[in-house]
DNA sequence: GCCAACGTTGGC
DNA sequence: GCCAACGTTGGC
């Protein structure tokens, strides 16, 4: 299985709300970069990715589960075609692991939230995932 | 097809 | 509120 980032502003789509639709989940829309439209595109149905809260907060908050594989954007125009993918809140971290502690870790000097911060969505390697997990309380 | 200008994201 | 990074647009 793959591993995964996404983010959020919570003002406009959080963990709660997320949380708050339960096992069935929420499309995750309003992607508009490429580079991470090819990342939904990878995604398989039970992979699983961290929910990162941008501009506010500034940490990951939980881990969500692709419960759905992409399909078309239901907010673009479809002369303009972009994918979503179905993601529902799988489990909070226990200690929310925040963007400092990431830039502190040595291990974590090479995620692609310090790389290319502006990418939405973007791959975790099994280690980074790992490391993150342990530092946000996770077994 | 190059590149400058411009807009957006996101950390600070 | 500022600014760096970076993607997109548009003139040539």
């Amino acid at each position: 299985m793959a591993y995964w980032l996404i983010k959020s502003e919570p003002d406009v789509w959080s963990w709660d709300k997320q949380t708050a639709k339960g096992a069935k989940g929420e499309a995750w829309t309003g992607v508009r970069n490429h580079t991470a439209k090819l990342n939904l595109m990878k995604m398989k149905k039970g992979d699983r990715a961290f929910f990162y809260h941008s501009n506010i907060g500034k940490e990951i908050v939980g881990i969500a589960e692709v419960v759905r594989e992409h399909y078309p954007d239901p907010t673009a125009e479809p002369r303009d075609p972009w994918v979503v993918v179905d993601f529902k809140a799988a489990e909070p971290m226990p200690k929310p692991v925040t963007l400092d502690a990431i830039k502190a870790e040595p291990k974590l000097k090479d995620m692609a939230l310090l790389k290319q911060s502006r990418l939405s969505v973007q791959p975790v390697t099994a280690d980074e995932w790992k490391t993150v997990c342990k530092m946000g309380g996770k077994k």
